[in-house]
DNA sequence: TAGTGGTCTAGACCACGTG
DNA sequence: ACGTGGTCTAGACCACTAC
């Protein structure tokens, strides 16, 4: 279990120790050897588990900690990140009001339907044109109005079985449910931001007149190893919303 | 020189050591005992300076240099982040061709005035409404075309004696200025984005039929100890280019 | 060759959460 | 009382850079 697991280790490879470390343990939580929500062994045993030193593994840890991929709590223990709400409200969702506190969006299931993977979309998931995938739009409500309209593609081949039923009867985010139905963790995001005039069916859901300056958001979701899981376009209503961006803050 | 710099060291205070080092090299940073650009002392001197081990001046060190505050170059040294044309494309501008790569923009100045704080710029700057601001407008050129239109609110106080010749005078960026004239460097910034429409005198300099969509991006600049350095606000036309959110990433 | 930051180890002690 | 992560230290060795 130990020296097996860390090829390169006795001659002293290229890789620090303690990148090596953190790719197992990346590994580990890919695989699913640690649920979301759960505790990782403690420091010593994985020091131990791996034969490295205990400053070695916290190095490993520190990082995934700083990408918010682990979480430690002292005098607890160190846990994988799980999603929940306040999770999505923090790291996923950029939607803030103009002025006032973040809130939680109400989600619209519009529609759900099984579609094949354009060009761009295939290559952007890693997968191949015209490989199925599931087409699901949503409408997001904030302070009672619609504000969010979400464009959201799944690879049907990481979502087995996925119907709108399952979806639109989750207690919970959609990043939940891709995590405890499907064991997929989503760790990162990555926007890419641009102006657009809402058309006509747009128009009408966000309740804005035809012609109104949105906010278009192309998302792709990653899981562990940077896997694409998700890409989503948004439409934001901006009048009384912002995108916030803390690029650069802790 | 030493103890009397690290108030509570001897008391094993709350703050964490490391914290309270980070602290001093940050206000000596902001102090200008280090220009941007040149190398700190050694870890070795600086463990001695502040009575600290290595280790301690090193994980100090670890969190400024994530915060692209100081540099680490292996074999010869830690450095100030100093603004160049390079660091400002990749950590302070982020807007992208939609496709192709990043590209320096070219600066047209269009006016340079002097005016007083509105309510909310004189809070957001933490000075007193009605304080003597500078107003200066840019256009910014990508791929020959004006896609960019800035306008940036700067506190009077904090660059004494600029003028539109100094300002349109400096041979590099922006942030180049404020560094190596006012001795402020910009370690940070905060972003709110939203759509908006082209009016006429913005549609006419950037090219665009009047009520194109744009999108409108809200900056703050901060310094070290999140010193409030500048407000900017751009208008972008988002035909051809994306505003690039790299949340999260390293 | 000398000096720098980068890695790795080993161990002591502290702060926190739980029982 | 116990186990956890958090801090701090001390020192060895490596990798890189400059001279």
């Amino acid at each position: 279990m130990q020296i097996s697991e860390i090829p390169g280790a006795d001659t002293g490879g290229p890789l620090p120790l303690y990148k090596e470390v953190k790719r197992l343990l990346t590994q580990s939580l890919a695989a699913g050897e640690w649920a979301p929500g759960v505790a990782l062994p403690s420091e010593t045993r994985l020091a131990q588990r791996y034969r490295v030193s205990i400053g070695t593994v916290r190095k490993a840890i520190d990082e995934l900690a700083a990408e918010r991929i682990l979480l430690r709590h002292q005098g607890r223990g160190t846990f994988v990140a799980s999603h929940n709400a306040r999770r999505m409200l923090f790291h996923f969702f950029h939607i803030v009001p103009a002025s006032g506190a973040r809130e939680q969006p109400r989600t619209e299931l519009l529609s759900f339907a099984r579609a094949r993977a354009d060009a761009d979309s295939a290559a952007r998931l890693n997968i191949a044109p015209g490989a199925p995938v599931f087409r699901i739009r949503n409408l997001l409500h904030l302070g009672g109005q619609p504000v969010v309209l979400d464009d959201i593609t799944l690879p049907a081949e990481r979502f087995p079985r996925l119907s709108e039923k399952i979806f639109s009867g989750r207690d919970s985010t959609i990043y939940q449910l891709y995590q405890e139905r499907y064991g997929i963790n989503v760790v990162r995001s990555a926007e890419r931001l641009s102006a657009a005039l809402a058309d006509r069916p747009s128009a009408k859901l966000l309740g804005v007149p035809a012609g109104s300056p949105l906010l278009r958001i192309k998302r792709i979701a990653l899981s562990y190893h940077n896997l694409p899981v998700e890409l989503r376009t948004s439409l934001v209503n901006t009048a009384e919303h912002e995108y916030f961006s803390d690029l650069g803050k802790d």
